[in-house]
DNA sequence: CTGAATCCACCAAGATACTG
DNA sequence: CAGTATCTTGGTGGATTCAG
């Protein structure tokens, strides 16, 4: 496991190998779970505890969002046969493990975030200077 | 900088700087932007050469997913006026430090695919063993 | 060669209402 | 409380064609 990196230098050395990130990317990457994820992280919850923190999920993408991290088995849900019925969701052992590269996202995201919105900015600055131009040329 | 993440326990104290990682898998969390990046990690390519090599991809997504990039200041796109006409891509400083922390997604990912898989198939058959079940009672 | 433009099919996701 | 069912819609992505 440590020699493994002392071959891998960038992140694959075949790019089919890379299709395993970006199938991973297919299913955390979507709008909902990785905050469902996050809202998970300091222990179980319940349905409607999650649904108030998230907040502006909708019951049906909620329930889509906890039913794939289920099928996945990042997170556990326990259901309490009482009335009224009470069911919770807690994260995995695969789960939390997946918060720590999560975190290392996290904190680029963080980090360069302002370099990403300066960069949307000059592009869309030199996008308006291309249009003026060429707009000048074709209509002379 | 380093004594920011002292106090930084998980992913967040609070949810909302949750939405910065959300809107970062929003950008890059798509089917391909991913796979163009892991292209363009040893060298700038040309068009028609990540277009091969990422197969798969139509003209539109990778002219859609390199203008994205460059948008966000992940990659640079260099001109050729020449006859027929030459355009590089290549990763920015910033685009090149993405890959650290895409690198550990992609390790959890190579690490816990089969653990997944395994999931999937458990989850399969609980949804079997449970309409089997749910069934046999409604139809005696 | 490197795109842009157009058309189209699919489905992801929101709103709403209903159920056990 | 914890979902399911149904409808509707906007957007995403693929195929194809055109252009500089």
């Amino acid at each position: 496991m440590s020699d493994k990196n002392k071959y891998v230098r960038v992140i694959d050395a075949s790019h089919a190998d890379c299709h395993a990130l970006a199938e991973t990317l297919g299913r955390i990457g979507d709008k909902w779970t990785v905050m469902v994820v996050g809202t998970l992280q300091d222990g179980p919850l319940r349905y409607n505890e999650i649904h108030r923190i998230v907040d502006g999920i909708s019951q049906r993408m909620l329930t889509l969002t906890l039913k794939g991290l289920e099928q996945d088995g990042l997170v556990t849900r326990t259901m309490f046969p009482t009335i009224p019925p009470r069911v919770d969701y807690e994260l995995t052992e695969l789960g939390r493990k997946l918060i720590v590269p999560l975190q290392g996202l996290y904190d680029w995201a963080v980090e360069h975030r302002a370099d990403m919105l300066a960069a949307r900015g000059r592009f869309a600055e030199k996008q308006r200077a291309a249009v003026s131009r060429s707009s000048s040329t074709t209509l002379r």
